[in-house]
DNA sequence: ACAAAAGTGTTGAATCTACACCCATGT
DNA sequence: ACATGGGTGTAGATTCAACACTTTTGT
């Protein structure tokens, strides 16, 4: 038998209201480490592989075990297999890390855990990260901001129903650039991603906005054949 | 000491000349199994992770091996790790594996080993394949066809200098469509992708075409934070 | 009445697509 | 001379980006 251990690892993205600049960011929960190396260092949630586990199983559990969040998205992002990625400081086994990535809803995100151990980041700042995991979230944010622009996933960021308005801010946090409205609910309207349900949004200051459902009948990502799986 | 091991295999294309239909194709080689189980059935090539050894390079060495090509263009693609994906005939032990796709240029590809053991097959007609290498195929031919239409990695099916019917030849037979030639041309030019080389391809029955070459500067495809590694 | 977000309309620019047409070579 | 692929030009359709303007609510 090798001595190479097989680990899931999930950068997990939501939309959060920052209370300090009175704005919504895009937030990102990292948990401590409790061992050696990197003891006390911020890290990716995640654990080892169980034999009889298939890898986004793991990657749910794990997510589960330590923040207590269930995604609305889940994707393979990659596989860091580096030899020296865990013998850095000290030496130690080789592991290799399939890394997910998940996006959950604001009102998911309130649920998680978060204590001394678990606390959310902001994704574009995130603090000194164990091992090689600085490098895997610039990977996953750069992925997320791609897949943004050629398919559908920000709508994960969402709930059931919700404005275009809040669509489009959703877009305009992970883009880092502001939208202009007309030509957003055209583009949105006509890729017939969502469907109005007839409802208004009602309580706001202003003028009642229709609220969207997401059609169910494309999914959020074309991923090809393997969508299947 | 888990019971889990890994793997690396690699699903490699190249445009052949097919001497039956006298067209080119898009070829991938695959090698015959030699072991239960599926033994006799076609595979990708590959081989388990040795201890010291990088995935990519455990990609790119599986493929010297068994097929004696180095690609020009070798990428991750996915990795599978269901769990009974190696036990379906007969009980085996879990194999994860880390899949990469290559792409190498027509020349590399006749130099390459051919023998009972070892052949080319049609990318979008494959024999029966050994677990599920036949998934692994489709996703591959569908990146393969995504990737093309965003980025310059059809130059990876050519050599240093190349013409632009040659080129467009490349897309013609991945996308299974053709192309306008002079809008074809456009685009190239002004994405800025190739350079004239100031010579011409002589010896043709037509009018020389201008040869080009690949434009350094920029990377056959962007993959964000990670084309450091 | 007014402020501000929701939603509609319009215009010019940039891009895409189809196709006409000229150019240069081997036969 | 002519067939054929190499290469240029152009007109119409489609898409994109900017912004004026109307609608509807809370205050």
């Amino acid at each position: 038998m090798h001595g190479i251990e097989i680990a899931v690892s999930t950068v997990i993205f939501a939309l959060r209201d920052d209370p300090r600049n009175d704005c919504t960011a895009l937030g990102m929960p990292l948990v401590r480490r409790v061992r050696q190396p990197y003891e006390g260092s911020w890290a990716l949630p995640g654990g080892p592989v169980r034999p009889d586990e298939d890898l986004t199983d793991t990657a749910r559990r794990t997510l589960v075990e330590t923040t207590a969040l269930s995604p609305t998205y889940l994707e393979q992002l990659y596989t860091f297999g580096h030899v020296d990625r865990a013998s850095k400081p000290v030496p130690g086994p080789r592991v290799i890390s399939v890394v997910y990535w998940a996006l959950v809803r604001p009102e998911e995100a309130e649920r998680g855990i978060e204590d001394d151990n678990v606390a959310w980041h902001a994704a574009d700042h995130p603090p000194e990260l164990a091992f090689d995991h600085a490098t895997i979230v610039d990977y996953a944010l750069w992925r997320l901001r791609t897949k943004m622009e050629y398919s559908r996933i920000a709508q994960a960021f969402l709930g059931e129903t919700f404005t275009l308005a809040q669509l489009r801010q959703v877009y305009e946090v992970v883009l880092q650039r502001t939208l202009d409205p007309a030509n957003f609910r055209r583009q949105v309207e006509s890729s017939g991603g969502v469907e109005p349900t007839g409802e208004y949004l009602v309580g706001g200051r202003h003028r009642p906005p229709k609220l969207y459902r997401h059609r169910a009948a494309s999914d959020l990502a074309d991923n090809g054949p393997l969508t299947r799986l």
